[in-house]
DNA sequence: GCAGGAGTTTACGTTAACGTAAACGTAAGC
DNA sequence: GCTTACGTTTACGTTAACGTAAACTCCTGC
């Protein structure tokens, strides 16, 4: 029993599992495409998706739970690529890293301070249902 | 020298003050108040805004970093009120906080994983510079 | 006494991210 | 041969979160 044991991931998919699997609508996805972060292969007109368009698609929703448009997604994305060539561009890429970085500790601090406060909230109610309570 | 030997913090604010110190402008501001996130003090027609309202702001803008709604940043501003009195409503506030909490660990998973892509992406960047740059 | 600046209300405009519906093609099952 | 399921394109509708502009009031400095 190897590791590859496991499920046995599919060689592609078709757009209604995919919407399912996420739960989604395939009018998202079709969107998604329409806005340059998904380009499926198709057997005649029919979108046949591939592993590779799947994580794609992982990663879209994940920027959508962090709270980025769908540009801010695409960016993302993009920083996964081939190194874009020429020397400018890679530094911008840097940059570009930098920032969201930046932002992401951002976020952390944010969720930080407000998981203290639902701390907070949540003694608050748990104390006054002692007192509704008590006889 | 005691700790309140800082700045001094005002007690009211104009809208304008607020718009500047959180770079936000005074339309943002008076449509939160539309939308029922904010409710400051008039004095004629013009609004004064306290230093609660103030923390009030900062916490809608919180939320907007963690890309939640309007509505989501209200609810979570309606957590630190005074325990809303009946059991029924506090069980419920309890539900709502444990579904934050959750929304929120979940976010510091897609963090975590994000900020691991980006160091990737930042080494294959450098590698590539350095291929380009090398004599 | 009037121009300039800050505030107000009212209302229409705009962008993102889909939802919804129409109208159609294709393949499977009975 | 007809329904049912799944897929397609095209297009208009919708909601959230403001932007933008008009028209007005109230103070303040000069």
């Amino acid at each position: 029993m190897k590791a590859t044991d496991s499920p046995a991931e599919p060689s592609s998919y078709s757009i209604s599992e995919l919407a399912r699997e996420f739960d989604i609508t395939t009018r998202a996805i079709r969107f998604y495409e329409d806005k340059g972060l998904l380009s499926p292969a198709r057997r005649g007109q029919t979108r046949i998706y591939s592993p590779e368009d799947r994580v794609r698609l992982k990663l879209i929703l994940r920027g959508k739970r962090l709270g980025f448009s769908l540009d801010e997604s695409r960016e993302i994305i993009d920083m996964y690529d081939p190194a874009h060539g020429n020397v400018e561009q890679l530094q911008r890429l840097l940059l570009h890293i930098g920032q969201k970085r930046a932002q992401l500790q951002q976020q952390l601090r944010d969720i930080e301070s407000l998981m203290g406060e639902l701390d907070d909230a949540e003694g608050r109610a748990r104390a006054a249902l002692q007192l509704n309570t008590d006889s």
